[in-house]
DNA sequence: CTTGACCAATGACCCGGGGTCATTTAACTG
DNA sequence: CAGTTAAATGACCCCGGGTCATTGGTCAAG
């Protein structure tokens, strides 16, 4: 059976290869994620995301030293690879209208409702219980990858000032996390959401999001 | 001293009476939002809020099942008063350009940041653990108050349709709980954004709000 | 191949905070 | 004033995050 559990494996039973401790980090990530999206931050205990990558609790504290610092780290990588993807959109040439814009957010979006979950956690939760570096480190991050979108986004959107470019940044990301709290709800709320004249409180994360998006680019145009 | 302590006491030390009772659920009610007030959802212990109206841990309990539930009441009762307020400005008759209407809203949550930033906490820490029945009575008011909301909007703003004034209201909720995330910050993070470079990242609420909301409203009536 | 040093992994342990409940006693009643 | 009710108490339980002395894989030098 040690040779069963050894051939399931990836990483050595004790990685100190540098390269074997960043696969570990990985397994971690990867455990904790799919935890989280079949519950919820609170639900997940690091415990269970230790016992899925067959390691003792102890050890994942060697990787991360609180909770919240391990979803932090899952958010930033979250976090890079949605703004990779959107950039990537964003290059392509030419002009667009706002609601390509908004359209083409929509779209990068879907399937990344962990990510937007993630972000709407970040600051009342994640963000307190962890390193000032790691903090700093992940702002870092989204300060960069916002300086590459806001200079597509005056590319594809030619009414749009280096101002105004960075306030419809700041307030799509407040609209992702605004919208995805009321479209992705607790397990009481939505049972309760059934009941028929409780639709207006309903919210499609993609629809809404594109809606809202769309007319506030076209608010601005008009100005 | 008990003497003394009687005196303090507004509530008899047995609340029997209905009246009493209310009173009492007042005083922790009142506490726990002080103690929010002053840090934040999970640094507030239900010991605390105890000992700051000078009961037992054990007997807050009798008043509010769980934590959740005690923070999910102080939101119910702060969105209340929030509504009737800005309903109450709403009430105002004439029409409106959308910048005054996003002014009135802005203003209306001036000084408010507790109630915003519990209602950022709703979907994703205060449904958690909490019954069916508090969470449908809750939302049964919003429902309440939002319909309300929805009939002055068109009145104010006459280009707005049923359909077109309840998109409205879920966009400002998502804008206000989105922002408010964005603006109130841990204080470690609080620490990061004071750094020069990091500007972009700091957001001011009411001004952010505002805008958002006016380029909402002229992107709504340019259509 | 063997040996020893290193350090990743372990899991028993600690602790703090949410939540419980048998007991106590303040508040009302006749 | 004695009896009844039920609000308040606080010792207690339990769970989950986080710690650390100990164990034993891993690797490289001989």
């Amino acid at each position: 059976m040690a040779g069963a559990l050894a051939a399931k494996r990836v990483v050595p039973l004790r990685a100190r290869r540098d390269e074997d401790k960043e696969a570990r980090r990985r397994e971690l990530l990867d455990a904790a994620r799919a935890l989280f999206e079949a519950t919820s931050f609170a639900q997940v205990k690091m415990a269970d995301v230790a016992a899925r990558t067959g390691l003792a609790k102890g050890t994942v504290f060697l990787y991360f030293p609180t909770k919240e610092a391990l979803f932090l780290a899952l958010l930033d990588d979250l976090l890079t690879a949605w703004f990779a993807k959107l950039n990537e959109r964003l290059a392509q040439g030419g002009t667009w209208t706002g609601h390509q814009l908004a359209r083409a957010v929509a779209v990068s979006l879907e399937g990344e409702e962990t990510f937007t979950r993630l972000l709407a956690l970040m600051q009342t939760v994640l963000e307190q219980n962890v390193t000032v570096a790691q903090t700093q480190a992940f702002k870092e991050r989204v300060l960069g990858a916002m300086g590459t979108t806001a200079a597509l986004l005056q590319e594809r959107l030619p009414f749009l000032t280096p101002e105004t470019a960075g306030q419809v940044i700041r307030h799509v990301h407040a609209l992702m996390t605004g919208l995805r709290q009321m479209a992705d709800i607790a397990p009481v709320a939505r049972e309760v959401l059934t009941l028929p004249h409780m639709a207006p409180l309903r919210v499609d994360f993609t629809a809404e999001l594109t809606a809202a998006i769309t007319t506030l680019l076209r608010g601005l145009e008009a100005r």
